[in-house]
Formats: C-alpha cells, structure tokens, sequence
DNA sequence: CTCGGTGCAAAAGGTTTGCATGCCT
DNA sequence: AGGCATGCAAACCTTTTGCACCGAG
C-alpha cells in the first residue's frame, strides 16, 4: 500500500498529470478496485482515502484521466457512467441480468468479423463496444430467471434486478 | 397519413394501451421517423401533430412503450436516450466519429459467435449490444480525420464532432 | 511566488413524480 | 360515471461551471 502510492505518482507524472492528494487517492482507487465504477462510488471510496475530496474534483479528476487515456468511461444503459482503468488489452463484456455481475471477456476472432462487416459498408473500425446480456452460471443453477419482458435495448442488471422472479 | 393514424391506434389497442391523441402521435413519430430519436426531438415533433403534449407524457409514454416492447431505448455513449421503434430483426449499429451518422446491420455469424463465447464461460446470451465507431465513407473520402486521442470507451461521434481536425 | 487544482455552491441538463384536471371507454 | 392519462411545475439526479482559496512545484 505504501508502495503504491509512490507507483500512482509516478504514473501520473508520466503522463503529465501534476500530483496532488485528490488525485492520487481517486486514481489509486480507480486502479485498485478498478472495475467498473460509478462517480458516487469512487467519491466515497476516494473520501475514505483522503477525506474532503468534493465531487467537482472527481469529475474533473475522471475526464483528465480519460483525456490521458488512462481511464475508459462505459454505460451499460441504466444512465450511470462507469469507469475502469484502461489495461492495454480490449475486452468486451458478459453482464448478468439478474446478479448484476460483469465479466470480460476478449475474442479476436468477433473483432475480425467486425472490420469485415464495416468494410463491408465503406467503414473504418476506430472502436467497438460489444456486451452481452444474460444468465450467468450460477443464476441459472439457482433457477433464478428474469421477468419475460421483450427486449428494450438497454434493460440492465441493476434495473433489470428489481423484477426478477424465482 | 390518414391511414396510419388508425393503424397505430391498432397497434396500440393490439398491445393493451390505452389510446390518446397524445400516445398516437407520439407512437407515429416514433413509428414514421422512427430510428434514433431522443427525447427532446420526439417531444418537440410530436408537438407539431398534436400541440400542448407535456415532456413528462413523452417520457410516460416511451416508458410504457418500452415496457411492451414496441421501442428500444438506445445510448451511444453522449448520456442522451435515443429511442427507436422495434422491429422484428435484432440489428446493430455502425457510429460514424466524425459525421455522428449512423448505419444499421446485421451479422449472424457475428451473433453465433457470441452465443460459442458467452456459454464457454458459463453464460446464456438473452441479448446483447454491439457498436462500431470509426470513420465513415464519405468523411474518409473527404479527409475528415479525428484527433488523435486515445480509447476512453464512449467518445461518441456528437462529443467527438466538435474536436476535429481537416 | 505563481499557476493550477480544489471545495463549495449554484447552474445545467435530462428524467421522474405529485397533483388537480380532463379525456377515453 | 369512473378511472386512467395528461399538463404543469417542482423535485431529482448526475454532471458541469464559477469563483475564491489553497497547495504543489
């Protein structure tokens, strides 16, 4: 944990990001819990760390990292924002209609067709965004199953958690 | 545009909802212009068939018409809804950085991909969301080019627009 | 010391809700 | 006639912005 600290200062020295305690203690927690993390979250959890961090400094703090490329915002379609600390690799995600949980997952073999199919429409692939929505193992092996409902778009385990059915 | 008037009333009735000036003429901008519309544009054509329609009928009512499945609610990353008319095929979307424009397809094998992925960790696709963003056609043509900025997960072609570069 | 980062509070969207009124059936 | 749908306005929630102050370099 000491160690630490001193690897997010030099992090984001590297990228040109003038240290300061809010920063560090919202960008240490971004890169310790990491995954997938709201803005009201991460302020509470950055104010464990460093009490008094407002939350103008969390916004703030989250677009100068996706500015630097070292945070990747995603919405899953309940209208929150969630950021994850970008690791070098793509990965898309499998989403969890009835727990919620998310897991990654990486198949070159989709990206591939993918920049097929937009060629196939005059289309260059800067980026993608592909989730998956469903029942993960253990759901199932609880019989737990969600409320049949067509699908919306965007329904998703948080709001989808609300109406499950056993 | 006589005709169509009754047959959303149809449409409607055929899905257990009420009818009301309100909700048809909602429900036939949806169904006429239909892809891609957010909520503001949707409030404001609406008003121009039948004036005096509240913002909180239009978001009463897309919420009903979600709930029967008769429109998918869409966010491409800007933090706007978007709100399209459902049709029968599944259909994903090809997002243009530059011009915001966006494409419409469909990939089977793409889709059979992703049920083999999901179920090799367990998972059972109900549903799933992919987006391309690149550079479309025309902008590729013309030389259009976005700054150089690295994935944050939800650039989207309206944020984008506005920083880029000929 | 100076510039930029911060907290606070207010503003700014977008969406939801409470309530009295009005319309569909 | 009865109950759901509506409009209005206010509430809400998340995110952004203005400004005076404080801290990092």
């Amino acid at each position: 944990m000491g160690g630490t600290k001193r690897d997010i200062r030099g992090l984001l020295r590297a990228h040109g990001i003038t240290c300061s305690n809010p920063r560090i203690a919202i960008t240490s927690v971004l890169y310790e819990l990491g995954l997938h993390i709201d803005a009201a979250e991460l302020h509470r959890t950055a104010n464990l760390r460093v009490p008094g961090i407002g939350r103008a400094t969390i916004y703030r703090t989250l677009q100068l990292l996706r500015d630097r490329g070292l945070v990747a915002e995603r919405e899953f379609g309940d209208g929150l924002r969630r950021y994850e600390f970008r690791s070098e690799s793509h990965h898309d995600h499998l989403i969890c209609l009835v727990c919620g949980s998310i897991l990654e997952f990486e198949e070159p073999s989709i990206e591939a067709l993918q920049v097929q199919v937009a060629s196939r429409h005059g289309f260059e692939v800067l980026r993608h965004r592909l989730e998956l929505y469903g029942h993960c193992r253990s759901c199932r092996e609880n019989g737990k199953k969600l409320v049949d409902r067509p699908f919306t778009g965007v329904l998703t385990g948080h709001r989808a958690a609300e109406e499950l059915r056993e």
